[in-house]
DNA sequence: TAGTGGTCTAGACCACGGA
DNA sequence: CCGTGGTCTAGACCACTAT
């Protein structure tokens, strides 16, 4: 709906002409992740309006010295991040904005963080205990084995806004207490060369016992959100099981979904 | 970890040898979507045990007649799907399991109907209003202006689950009353033509007023879930703005997520 | 009919991981 | 070292959409 330049060819591809793409061949990095990377900072940037058409793949991947699996590769994954959208028979457009980061396996710290809420964290508790049955059950082990339980109160400008109460196994790494209260706990895996690849998250409220109230500041019978959750790593073992409970005056998950078609 | 025929021939691709595939190449249905169904097909049927090689996709594409990056697609989808993982200098193996269907942009009525839960609504609202300010926000219209608001009341056993508040563009489909009683609105606007593409939503927590305790037979002050959401169809346009609240003691939000590398 | 994306081929070289 | 997946090429034909 935006015109761009020469009304004659608005249609074919009008935004995109203007734009110039440095592909550096000698990088380690890959060609069509190169042309994603800058493609993306064009939509951010503005530089390509939403509803524009891309252009076709064909003339991009002449103009731009790639073959079209490369081109295509690179459209591929801004499709699949939502940003843009192909049609049959029209071309490439780029979706109408208002569409934001995917949803990831979020860590409460990072999004503290990013939100610019100064996360901190007190560790309460980090010992060895034996399994309970649901523990054994999600994490695989046999129940009464050995796991690593840990237990952090999250607050953001001193004040609680959640309980986190993690259960690993023991076997997987060492947790620094000091680093844990510096960062996230999937920050410190990650560092282990634990590379997560899923999790099952439950999301569900309840209201607040007398104790829950009195470590998050809260009335007892305030709303607490609550979440269940399964990591798994990229063999599909699981490597976490966490029951966390957040101040719902203070918190909520906000994510990011999109339809496979 | 287990064992599948001849152990010598165990690392590199066991199971899999002994597999039939049947590829139709008249078929409208393309050959590497053909080859993902019977691969996950196999997964799920037991056939590719979790830790099972799927042996080389050089080896495989001769095999099959097709060529290498037609069951790279293949097994591309699957990895996307959480189902497989890709090593370097390893191979491709069957993740550990556990992990099952990706979130969807999920529709109540849905979930409740896949687990069996019989679920029925009634249509409290549904007539055209002026759009107030969070409203016309969302559904990027003029405040003021004219937008559809659909509340319901989702029930099942005959017990309330959920109270529902839609708004929608006015202009976007004619809604039928009888069936959006006998299924959900996700479904009534697919068949209207219209392709969900993406959503934002948030999920929170509160304590119910008298109001919404009376409504969902809760006690006043009851724990409520809440969910926001914003639809958006194919071309990033908002299609739909609900703010729902759900019984926290007869339902939770149950999701998988995966980490994209 | 013309133009677009969707699919597919038959090769090639490279980077990484394990033995 | 060798085998694996990761990347890339230069074509080809088809299905769908708009005009």
């Amino acid at each position: 709906m935006a015109k761009t330049g020469d009304p004659a060819r608005a249609v074919t591809g009008p935004a995109l002409s203007a734009l110039e793409f440095a592909l550096d061949r000698s990088s380690p990095v890959p060609l069509y992740y190169q042309l994603a990377q800058q493609l993306e900072a064009a939509i951010e940037h503005g530089a390509l309006v939403p509803g524009n058409l891309l252009g076709n793949e064909v003339d991009l991947s002449v103009r731009l010295g790639l073959s079209r699996p490369t081109v295509r590769q690179a459209i591929q994954s801004l499709v699949d991040k939502g940003l843009l959208v192909r049609r049959r028979g029209v071309g490439t457009q780029v979706v109408h904005s208002q569409v934001r980061r995917p949803l990831e396996l979020s860590s409460l710290y990072d999004d503290l963080e990013a939100a610019g809420q100064g996360p901190t964290t007190q560790v309460v508790r980090k010992e060895v205990v034996a399994a309970s049955a649901d523990v054994a059950a999600a994490l695989g082990v046999a129940e009464g084995g050995e796991v690593t339980v840990l237990e952090r109160l999250r607050l953001t400008h001193g004040q609680p806004v959640a309980v986190l109460c993690n259960y690993l196994p023991t076997t997987l790494l060492d947790l620094d207490s000091a680093r844990l209260e510096s960062t996230g706990l999937y920050r410190v895996m990650r560092a282990s060369g634990i590379t997560l690849h899923s999790a099952r998250q439950t999301v569900g409220a309840r209201s607040a016992t007398r104790e829950e109230a009195d470590r998050l500041d809260e009335e007892e019978g305030a709303a607490l959100l609550t979440m269940w959750r399964t990591a798994y790593d990229d063999t599909g073992r699981p490597v976490e099981y966490g029951t966390h409970i957040y101040r719902a005056s203070r918190y909520a998950f906000d994510f990011q979904l999109l339809v496979r078609p």
